[in-house]
RNA sequence: GGCCCAGUGGCUCAGUUGGUUAGAGCGCCGCCCUGUCACGGCGGAGGUCGAGGGUUCGAGUCCCUUCUGGGUCGCCA
């Protein structure tokens, strides 16, 4: 039934047309997006992934059987016409790119027939996601996805250009590399010709853009995969993109000023947006104190203020004893919402406990002065007074309270000032706020481990004026990392690297590592500083993150072309899927034996 | 691993305190229509309510288990 195109090309995609055009014989390809019979008149919106372009079709102008052939036309079939381009005769359609024109076609071809979609093609999808994404070749016809993916191509080849222009080379570098289990899981892949050997697939270049920087190339990106096998989220996928990059014989400002203007350069030409340039840096411990985050979303205040000297001594006990065993109370203020129903306090007080907190406790002024209050009870007139003034509350204001260890108190707040700021529509997606956090703890204490691990990774440079500190006291070391945020998402993080093999072996030292696991698991990495290495700094950029912000999206699917979902399958493909015996024998692998017969065996 | 939300024709949803033949819009199929663009008119097909079990005279509705998708905490150097 399909025909060919043979002796055709198309001369324009759908909306690369205009009034300009009018009179020109063209020939246009695409997609039926809809079909309206009249009887003796057929209206046909063709789609590409330009847009839409309306087609006409008289019997007078395109004879009998491409009439007929035309009223057979169905949703999703592909087509080439070749007509006339006209201005409408009939009423202009200010909704589309190409309303004031139309095709009148003399010739038609269907090239593909076409099932019904299991769902309709079109923009605003309101389908579950599930079959969007089991039908993905579908979904991604719609013009959404489209202009998504077109963005992200903008942002790649932007990118591209700019840092070639600053003199960064583009290298590859390995898939198949080695595992070094500090850090995320690695996805490993098994090798046949070593049987009970595994490559694993890279959590980032690291190491091989530091060897890169060791080998004299000076200024190195690669917009690259990279894999980490652990649970999804809206923003994180077992696959993912960086823009990754390093740079030599720089200090922290040398590559915050590049990346500024990367960014600046990004913005300008996919979005028309002028980011003031410098960008707003915080360091780590002013985010944490002022928004309980690391990655604070700045496009609105409600900042977090410590009233832990007012209530030490207070009657309240949960005040009081969160104060005494070292930890702090804190509280935000939401300005003007005294009056939320009690309905939606329990909700937030609910939403802080996934947190770790105990609890939450608010106290609402109403407009005649009067509390509502969880706590107001055990404390004195005087007690209540100071705490108001310390937190700036004034009638209709109110005050929420979180008090525990200091790290339960910042991640509920912080994530509370967000859920309000979400509920009452205060994050406006037009608005772009970077922020750079800087500063970061080099060391964190994993409870898991009983030791101290790498905040960042263990190569990141420690302040100078803080090496001391790694003997005494290592928790208190800030490193010269730095993290780039854009409204409370981290779309990019890096560091300065230790180039000096004392620092490096002290850094291995703390970490709880000794010489010989250093080498066994970094090796090739410490033997290459050992042949001359230039001091070197870097950073990365989530792809995925940065163009879901500029595309206003929720999810990092949505700029993904083949996604997979919570369970880090693909609905479409069925992947990950069994083996054949065969293929797991030639790699030494055991062939999967059911549950249900391993006792029998 | 924990918690929360959702699952009813192809799609999106409604479905009262458990009660007879489970509805709507869109889509789909057929016929009609020469200026439509959310086209219009007439007619039609299509669902054992995610699955399994239970309570009940009776379950889309209540209970248990389970599957699928989403959000989130843990995790993510």
């Amino acid at each position: 039934m399909a025909e060919t195109m043979k002796g055709l090309h198309r001369s324009h995609r759908c909306t690369e047309l205009s009034n300009k055009n009018i009179g020109e014989t063209v020939t246009v390809m695409g997609w039926v997006q809809k079909s309206r019979n009249k009887g003796g008149i057929i209206f046909v919106d063709l789609r590409d992934r330009s847009g839409i372009l309306q087609i006409i079709f008289e019997e007078n102008d395109c004879g009998t059987e491409n009439f007929q052939k035309a009223e057979k036309l169905r949703s999703e079939y592909v087509i080439a016409v070749t007509g006339r381009v006209e201005a409408r005769s009939g009423a202009v359609n200010p909704n589309l790119l190409t309303g004031d024109i139309e095709v009148r076609a003399m010739a038609l071809r269907i090239l593909s027939e076409a099932e019904t979609p299991p769902f309709p093609i079109e923009e605003g999808s309101k389908t579950k996601e599930e079959l969007r994404l089991k039908y993905r070749y579908l979904d991604l016809r719609r013009p959404d996805l489209q202009r998504n993916l077109i963005l992200r191509s903008k942002v790649a080849t932007i990118t591209r250009q700019f840092l070639a222009d600053e003199g960064f080379l583009e290298i590859e570098t390995p898939v198949l590399t080695k595992s070094t289990p500090e850090g995320a899981r690695d996805y490993l892949v098994p090798s046949r010709v070593h049987p009970g050997n595994f490559y694993a697939l890279p959590q980032s270049p690291q190491l091989f853009k530091q060897l890169l920087m060791c080998a004299g190339y000076d200024r190195y990106f690669q917009i690259v995969k990279c894999f980490r096998d652990e649970d999804l989220r809206a923003d994180r996928q077992p696959e993912f993109t960086q823009i990754d990059m390093e740079l030599s014989f720089v200090d922290v400002d040398d590559v915050i000023d590049v990346n500024e203007r990367l960014l600046h350069k990004i913005f300008k030409e996919c979005l028309d947006i002028e980011i003031p340039l410098p960008i707003q840096r915080m360091t780590y411990k002013e985010a944490m104190e002022r928004f309980g985050s690391d990655k604070p979303d700045i496009r609105f205040g409600m900042e977090l203020k410590n009233v832990s000297d007012i209530v030490a001594n207070c009657g309240f006990g949960v005040f009081a004893n969160a104060v005494a065993n070292g930890g702090s109370v804190r509280g935000i203020n939401v300005e003007g919402q005294a009056g939320m129903p009690r309905k939606k306090i329990d909700a937030l007080v609910d939403f802080v406990k996934d947190y770790g907190a105990k609890g939450l406790a608010y106290l609402a002024i109403d407009e005649d002065g009067s509390y509502k209050s969880s706590f107001a009870k055990f404390m004195t007139e005087e007690e209540l007074a100071a705490l108001i003034k310390a937190m700036g509350g004034k009638a209709g204001d109110l005050l929420l309270f979180a008090a525990d260890e200091d790290e339960i108190v910042f991640a509920s707040l912080g994530g509370l000032r967000v859920e309000i700021a979400k509920n009452l529509g205060l994050l406006n997606k037009d608005e772009y706020k970077f922020l750079w956090i800087t500063e970061f703890p080099l060391l964190e204490y994993s409870k898991e481990e009983g030791r101290y691990v790498a905040k960042h990774h263990p190569f990141t440079m420690p302040m100078d004026e803080d090496l001391p500190l790694l003997d005494t006291d290592p928790g208190k070391v800030r490193a010269k990392a730095y993290d780039i945020t854009l409204n409370g998402t981290e779309i990019g993080g890096g560091s300065v690297r230790i180039y000096q093999s004392e620092v490096q072996e002290k850094m291995f030292e703390v970490l709880g590592f000794s010489k010989e696991a250093a080498y066994e698991r970094f090796g090739f990495l410490l033997n290459a500083f050992k042949y001359g290495v230039p001091p070197h700094a870097g950073l990365a950029y989530g792809l995925d993150r940065l163009v879901m912000l500029m595309a206003k999206e929720d999810s990092i699917r949505d700029v993904i072309a083949f996604p997979k979902v919570k369970d880090a399958s693909c609905l479409m493909t069925e992947a990950p899927n069994i083996v054949d015996d065969k293929q797991l024998k030639e790699l030494g692998i055991a062939p999967t034996v059911e549950v249900s017969n391993i006792w029998s065996s």
